[in-house]
RNA sequence: GUGAUUGUAGCUCAGUUGGUUAGAGCAUUGGCUGGUGGUUCCAAGGGUCGUGGGUUCGAAUCCCAUCAUUCACCCCA
C-alpha cells in the first residue's frame, strides 16, 4: 500500500485554510504598508556560505542542504568518502541551502544592494523558512515568517513604532495580547553586577524558562551552569521583580547603579515606555526581565507578544541587533525588527473563532445549469453580473439539481440562480437564498442591486 | 541528538485469553422519472490490519527488527 504523503513537518493547506491564512497575511500586510514598510522577497535557497555559522552550532545542524547537480562525486577523493564525515562531505557536495530565517537573507540583501537602498530602510517580508528540526506540536519544518525590520537607524522611535504596529495588528485580529519588552543591556548589567558577566547567555537562557519550570527549576539550571551560589542569591530579587513598569525601573536603577551598560538599558526602556504613552495602545505593555528570546544576537530592545486568552507560546518576537550586516563586511548598520508567528496566530484565531465571516466567502452566486438553451440565455447575464463585481459561477454541466445544489452547499455559496424555461420566458431569474430557502423572481438589474446594497 | 507513544477503509476509531470470509460512524459514488441543497430511505465501492522476519495447526492480536507517527526534552517560531 503506497499512499502518497508529504515530508514530516510539512503541511498542505486546503481552500478554507488558505482563505484564513490570506486573511492573516493581508491584515499584517495592510498594517505594514500603513507604516511605510516595503515588501521584498529573497530566494528560497541561499549559498551555504551565507547561511553557515550565523545560527550557532545548533543552527548549522538544522540547515537543509541542497545537493549539487551533476556528477558531484567526481571531485571528491576516495579518502574523503571513506572517512564518512558527514559534515565535511556535505561541505564538498552541497553549496546551497534552504533559508533558515528571513533575517540573515535580509542582511545579505542589504549589503548586496547597499547602493540602491535609501536608509533608514523599512522592509517587510512574508515567506516560508525551513528547518531540519524534529517536528512537534506547533512546530514545523516548513513554516512562514512575517518579518518587519528597520535598518540604518539607531533611533528608539523605531522601537516605539514597532510596538504600535504589533498593537494595531492584534487589535485588528481581535486578539487580546500582552506585549512584553525587555532590554539586552539590562541583562548584561545584571550579569555584570552579580559578577558573572561571561555567563550572560547561560543566565538569560535559564531565566527565560521561569514561566515553564518555575523558580526552583531556574535556580537548578543556573547551578548546573556553574553560576556561583552568591550570584544566584543576588539574582533572586531581580527575577522576581514586581510592580508597575515604573516601579520596576526604579528598583532596577538601585540594583544596577554600578553598571554603565545596565543604566543605559534602563534609560532606553524608559524612553520607549514614555513615548508609547503619547500614542496610547490597547495591548498591555509590560517590562519583563525574564524575556531573553533564546538567540543572543539581540543587543538592545527585546520584544515578545503573548495571547491572553489562549495557552500558547509567544506569537510574535523580535528585538534590536547592532551590526546586523557586520558578518557580510558592512559595519555600523543597526537594525530593529520583529516577526509575527503566522502559524501560531492561525491557531489562536481558530481557537477563538475570530475570523470575520466575509473573509471566508468565495463564490457569492451559482447559476444552475439546465442545458444548452439555458446556457445560451445565461452567458450574457453572467457576464453582466460579474462585471458588477459579483463572484459568480455557472455549473459547467447540466447535472441533476441535487448535485448542483449540493455543490453550492458544500462551497457555502449563499445564493443560487435558477433559470429554466419559465424564467427565460419572463426574462427573469429565480434567485434562491440558500440560508433561508426563500426564492424570488428578479430581473438582472435588480439582482445586481441586491448584492451591492448587501455590502 | 535524548526519552516515550501509536501504526486496522479517505477520516475518527472498534476488534474478546490467538480461531473461519476484519467491523462501525462519517465521507464518497449510485438509486427513489433531471425544478430544489444543507435533514429521510435503500444500495455499492473501498483494507494482503505500516513493512520484514519469527513463534504457532492457526497471528490484526504474542516476540524481534525496521520504517513511519505523535508527544516531551535540547533548541526554537
Amino acid at each position: 500500500m503506497q499512499k502518497p504523503s508529504i515530508p514530516k513537518g510539512t503541511r498542505d493547506f486546503s481552500p478554507v485554510e488558505m482563505a484564513k491564512r490570506n486573511y492573516i497575511f493581508n491584515t499584517i500586510r495592510e498594517v505594514f504598508h500603513l507604516y511605510g514598510f516595503q515588501q521584498i522577497e529573497t530566494p528560497a535557497m541561499e549559498n551555504l556560505s551565507t547561511l553557515m555559522g550565523k545560527y550557532g552550532e545548533e543552527g548549522d545542524k538544522l540547515l537543509f542542504k541542497i545537493l549539487n547537480s551533476g556528477d558531484y562525486f567526481s571531485d571528491v577523493s576516495d579518502a574523503e568518502l571513506t572517512e564518512r564525515n558527514t559534515t565535511r562531505l556535505a561541505a564538498r557536495i552541497c553549496e546551497k541551502g534552504l533559508r533558515y530565517d528571513l533575517t540573515v537573507p535580509f542582511a545579505r540583501f542589504v549589503v548586496q544592494h547597499r547602493n540602491e537602498i535609501t536608509f533608514p530602510f523599512k522592509r517587510y517580508q512574508i515567506q516560508p523558512v525551513w528547518r531540519a528540526d524534529r517536528p512537534q506540536k506547533g512546530r514545523y519544518r516548513e513554516f512562514f515568517q512575517c518579518d518587519a525590520d528597520v535598518v540604518g537607524s539607531d533611533s528608539l522611535m523605531n522601537e516605539v513604532e514597532l510596538v504600535q504596529i504589533m498593537d494595531e495588528v492584534f487589535r485588528r485580529f481581535g486578539i487580546r495580547v500582552c506585549i512584553k519588552i525587555n532590554n539586552r543591556k539590562i541583562l548584561s548589567g545584571i550579569a555584570e553586577v552579580i559578577g558573572e558577566a561571561d555567563k550572560i547567555v547561560d543566565i538569560t537562557v535559564a531565566i527565560d524558562k521561569l514561566d515553564k519550570i518555575g523558580l526552583e527549576g531556574v535556580n537548578n539550571e543556573l547551578r548546573s551552569k556553574e553560576i556561583s551560589e552568591k550570584a544566584i542569591r543576588q539574582l533572586q530579587p531581580i527575577i522576581l521583580l514586581e510592580g508597575s513598569n515604573e516601579e520596576k525601573l526604579q528598583q532596577l536603577k538601585q540594583v544596577l547603579g554600578g553598571s554603565a551598560i545596565g543604566l543605559k538599558g534602563i534609560e532606553e526602556v524608559g524612553y520607549v515606555l514614555e513615548r508609547i504613552k503619547l500614542t496610547p495602545i490597547q495591548a498591555e505593555l509590560e517590562l519583563d526581565l525574564t524575556l531573553a528570546r533564546g538567540l543572543n544576537y539581540y543587543t538592545g530592545a527585546i520584544f515578545e507578544v503573548k495571547a491572553l486568552d489562549v495557552q500558547i507560546g509567544s506569537i510574535t518576537g523580535g528585538g534590536r541587533y547592532d551590526n546586523l550586516t557586520g558578518v557580510f563586511g558592512m559595519e555600523g548598520v543597526s537594525g530593529v525588527g520583529f516577526s509575527f508567528g503566522a502559524d501560531r496566530i492561525f491557531d489562536v484565531l481558530n481557537q477563538l473563532e475570530l475570523y470575520p465571516a466575509d473573509s471566508l466567502l468565495t463564490t457569492q452566486l451559482l447559476f444552475v445549469n439546465f442545458g444548452e438553451k439555458e446556457e445560451a440565455w445565461m452567458l450574457p447575464v453572467i457576464s453582466k453580473v460579474r462585471a458588477a463585481g459579483i463572484r459568480t459561477e455557472l455549473f459547467p454541466e447540466a447535472a441533476k439539481m441535487k448535485k448542483q445544489m449540493g455543490y453550492a452547499d458544500a462551497k457555502h455559496i449563499p445564493f443560487v440562480a435558477i433559470v429554466g424555461e419559465s424564467e427565460m420566458e419572463q426574462g427573469k431569474i429565480n434567485l434562491k437564498n440558500m440560508l433561508t430557502g426563500e426564492q424570488t423572481l428578479v430581473a438582472v438589474e435588480e439582482l445586481i442591486e441586491r448584492f451591492q446594497s448587501d455590502k
